[in-house]
DNA sequence: GCCAACGTTGGC
DNA sequence: GCCAACGTTGGC
C-alpha cells in the first residue's frame, strides 16, 4: 500500500466537508497540475493519505483512503484532467503542524517541505509512521 | 497583503 | 524548442 498527501485550502474544501461525505467519499477534483495528476493515476483503491489544510491551519488534520481509482474530473470537459475519490478514515488526535514537520529532521525530505506548492504528493512509509506518532494517531 | 517559487502559455 | 510573460499557490 502506498501513502500520499492531499492538500486543500479549508475555505475551498475542508476536512469537515470531507467527513460529511462519509463512506461514499468525494472526488478530489480541480487539480490542474500534471505532477499531481500523475500521482493520482498511480493510486490504488485502499491507499491511504494525509489530509492537509493549507493557508491558515498549515496542519495535517486527518487520514483518508482512496476509494476510486483515477477517472475523468467531472468539473471539466478537458479530458487531460483526472482525479481519484477519497473518503475520510479518522481525524488526527492532535493535528501535526507544518512547523512541527519542519523542525523534525526525520521529515526533512518530505515533499511538503521541499515543494510546498504541489497539491498531491507521495509520502514514504517512514514519514507516514513518524507523522502518525506525532499526531498520536493510529497509523493503519 | 506581499512576494518568492513554480507551472503554464504562447509568440517566435 | 526556447524563453519571456503571466497566473497561481501558499508560507510568511
Amino acid at each position: 500500500m502506498a501513502y500520499w498527501l492531499f492538500k486543500s485550502e479549508p475555505s475551498t474544501w475542508s476536512w469537515d466537508q470531507q467527513v460529511a461525505k462519509g463512506a461514499e467519499g468525494e472526488e478530489w477534483d480541480g487539480v490542474r497540475n500534471y505532477q499531481a495528476r500523475n500521482f493520482m493515476r498511480q493510486m490504488a483503491v485502499g491507499d491511504r493519505g494525509f489530509f492537509y489544510h493549507s493557508q491558515k491551519d498549515k496542519a495535517i488534520v486527518g487520514i483518508v483512503e482512496v476509494c476510486a481509482e483515477a477517472h475523468p474530473d467531472s468539473t471539466t470537459e478537458d479530458e487531460r484532467w483526472e482525479c481519484v475519490d477519497i473518503k475520510a478514515v479518522r481525524p488526527f488526535t492532535i493535528p501535526v503542524t507544518l512547523d512541527q514537520i519542519k523542525m523534525d529532521e526525520r521529515l526533512d525530505e518530505m515533499v511538503l517541505v521541499k515543494n510546498s506548492r504541489l497539491s498531491v504528493q507521495p509520502v514514504s512509509d517512514a514519514e507516514w509512521q513518524v507523522i502518525c506518532d506525532l499526531g498520536q494517531t493510529k497509523s493503519d
